[in-house]
DNA sequence: GGGGGAAGGACCC
DNA sequence: TTCCAGGGTCCTTCCCCC
């Protein structure tokens, strides 16, 4: 209990010194303070020491022996462990251990030693120190589903029993097995390409990096070695290990050699990211009369012998467990799921719920809290699941149970982008000049890129990652289009210059960022949003329904923002727009009302005609929107669709609970996206 | 009370 | 001796406003 006062009490005291002022309008610092506090109350009140206890002697250890030569990692063990303690330890060893400790290559080795000798090297650190601060935190937010769990048991959960099984009814409905879905994944593909460059790396554990790790060959997984491990530590595990740096323009060329032949079974293909692709053969199978493994196995053999790589692939009815497959016989082999629901029923019950994509570290620990370690443990638990997780999650972990995904497979390029952003991280920077001129360079940076995407967007987030490595965003919503680094900057520098008066000038970062979302295209650059104009509310799902209206072809209609007005029209669009500018460009002159809207307009005769126009235009728009909500008439041709329809997510609309993919895909794969073409 | 903006966080590669 | 990325997506929570 002290332990965690002590370490909830340092974080207050920090967020009070940082955000000294109380008054800010922005919420974020108290939202953090009440969660604080809240993580005070739901501390362990009932005697049992807190995990958080072990923290403290660890920093204690870790102060004590400041400057000693690492311990050998069967020494570090605490001298008289408490259960508690060895959990707290434990956790905060998993954690430390990173996110990929599923992967491929790793099942073989010691993870336990390679988890304390993580710990062991990356103790004291300040990365260290937050990691334990959140991994604190995920401690108390296990202990409230543990609570919320307690407190259900005393409930009439037969509602709730009700509800799942209909829900299950109901997805069992839409189980769809005519389609064979295909993942195809390289086998460690920046490695095997710079083994192909340099062959005498093959035979030795080998990493593609600088500073952090992108992947490992098989050889060093086996030390424990793997992707988003820095260079250090891995070198701490496999003191031989060779490290070379990244060479993207190599691995885009490779990349596009093996989807030349994952094309020509699939034309449709999805691009996931460099070395992934989704592929749907089910025509292929069909009008050659071959079997799915066999197809399969053809396109392994022809992408080796196109790029020397070796895949792995997974087969099954849909996209979630073809994922799951493609890693059952990797590297290089493949796995079936045969198209019954038998099948899919049994392949997921033993499934542990951490191997599918979209359960990660966290939820797969919130989801042991409640006993559910294997998709088939999930119909057990039926009853608490939508009550601890809430609905998105537990309409996400019935799908798992029955083992469903999608079932459909488009290229990336049909995907609407969501945002674009630049971020780096550097040595630590405190001097607000210094501050500033980063930003600008961010702005610079921000600025190429949408220029390379022809893109801008309405809504600018400022990123910033502290020294102890805590990360704050901030956004400001703009109210016209922007691409430029001088409007970049402009927006952005109030962020930042906020940020540094709230610590006082002493704003220490190691990361900045800058995010554009609300996106357009360059047409777009000065047009305000159609939905204001007209006074429409937008809604959350609005980008979900206009992404789903890409994929079924529907006409995108009035209400969901997915389309523009062309040049000319919004010039003098009255009032909303005008709120929408900054303070500088509203233009104080002359004004009369409007006859038609009775607002202030400009009293000139020419501007005062062009408003009325447009009025009246307006108000001939409102009629066919009206219209088209009502299904009753076409979209009129003002309205044009927006260019720019690129990559969602990888097929994230059907996201549910913790962004847990539908087995769709990967949540990056931009460098495709951003040269406009395929890649896997 | 619901909608929507802001912020944080989980997750993917 | 050194001391943990950067590109994304989506969901939840909090809070303000209508």
């Amino acid at each position: 209990m002290m332990g965690c006062l002590i370490v909830d009490s340092a974080r207050l005291l920090r967020n009070g010194c940082l955000w000294q002022g109380g008054d800010r309008p922005v919420q974020t610092p108290q939202k953090r303070r009440k969660r604080v506090a809240s993580q005070i109350r739901y501390s362990p009140t009932s005697g049992r020491a807190d995990d958080t206890m072990g923290f403290a002697r660890e920093r204690n250890a870790a102060q004590s022996d400041g400057n000693a030569v690492p311990l050998p990692v069967t020494d570090a063990e605490p001298t008289v462990p408490s259960k508690s303690d060895v959990d707290g330890l434990e956790s905060l060893r998993h954690r430390l251990a990173g996110p990929s400790t599923t992967k491929a290559g790793l099942d073989s080795s010691d993870q336990e030693r390679i988890n304390r000798i993580i710990y062991e090297a990356s103790k004291g650190s300040k990365f260290f120190e937050n990691e334990k601060r959140k991994d604190a935190e995920l401690t108390a937010k296990i202990r409230r589903v543990q609570a919320k769990l307690k407190e259900l048991e005393g409930h009439d959960l037969r509602g709730e029993v009700r509800r799942a099984d209909e829900l299950l009814a109901k997805l069992e409905q839409s189980r769809d097995l005519s389609q064979c879905i295909v993942h195809v994944d390289c086998d460690a593909f920046y490695a095997s390409v710079e083994e192909l460059d340099r062959p005498e790396l093959k035979d030795i554990p080998m990493g593609v990096g600088m500073g952090v790790l992108t992947t490992a060959n098989y050889h060093a997984r086996k030390f424990g070695v793997r992707s988003a491990m820095p260079v250090y530590i891995a070198k701490k595990l496999c003191p031989q290990l060779t490290v070379v740096p990244c060479d993207f323009t190599k691995y885009t060329r490779k990349s596009k050699e093996v989807q030349s032949v994952i094309e020509k079974y699939d034309p449709n293909f999805r691009a996931a990211s460099l070395d992934e692709a989704y592929m749907n053969i089910t025509e292929w199978c069909r009008e050659r009369g071959v079997e799915p493994e066999d197809a399969v196995q053809d396109m392994r053999r022809e992408v080796f012998e196109v790029s020397r790589l070796t895949v792995s692939a997974g087969i099954a009815p849909n996209s979630r467990l073809a994922k799951v497959c493609s890693d059952r016989n990797k590297p290089n082999g493949q796995f079936r799921i045969l198209s019954t629901k038998d099948a899919c029923l049994d392949f997921a019950r033993e499934l542990p719920c951490r191997k599918v994509s979209g359960v990660g570290r966290v939820f797969e620990r919130e989801l042991e809290a409640v006993g559910v370690k294997t998709c088939g443990d999930i119909f057990e638990k039926r009853s608490i699941l939508r009550q601890v997780f809430g609905e998105k999650a537990f309409e996400f972990l019935m799908e798992m149970h029955l083992g469903l995904g999608s079932t459909e497979v488009r290229p990336a390029e049909s995907y609407e982008r969501k945002s674009i952003g630049t971020e780096s991280t550097f040595s630590t920077i405190f001097k607000p000049d210094e501050l500033r001129a980063k930003l600008r360079q961010i702005s610079e940076d921000l600025e190429g890129d949408c220029e390379r995407t022809q893109l801008s967007g309405r809504t600018l987030h400022l990123k910033i990652k502290l020294d102890t490595y805590e990360v704050y965003t901030r956004q400001v919503a703009m109210g016209k289009y922007i691409w430029q680094a001088d409007e970049l900057y402009k927006h952005g520098l109030p962020l930042l210059e906020r940020e540094i008066h709230q610590a006082g000038g002493n704003l220490r970062l190691r990361l900045m960022g800058l995010r554009l979302t609300q996106l357009g295209g360059r047409g777009e650059s000065d047009k305000v949003d159609v939905n204001k104009f007209f006074g429409v509310k937008r809604s959350n799902s609005d980008s979900i329904t206009a992404t789903k209206r890409i994929r079924t072809g529907e006409s995108p209609s009035i209400d969901s923002g997915d389309f523009s007005f062309e040049d000319g029209v919004e010039d003098d669009l009255g009032p909303p727009q005008l709120e929408e500018l900054p303070k500088e460009e509203k233009v104080e002159e002359d004004k009369c009302p409007c006859p038609i809207c009775g607002l202030l307009v400009p009293a000139d005769d020419r501007k005062l005609n062009e408003h009325i126009d447009l009025c009246l235009s307006r108000e001939t728009i409102k009629e066919a929107a009206r219209g088209d909500q009502e299904g009753r008439v076409e979209v009129p041709n003002i309205m044009v669709k927006k260019e720019n329809v690129q990559p969602f997510g990888a097929g994230k609309a059907n996201t549910v609970g913790r962004t847990a993919m539908n087995g769709n895909g990967k949540g990056g794969g931009l460098n495709g996206w951003l040269k406009k073409d395929k890649t896997m």
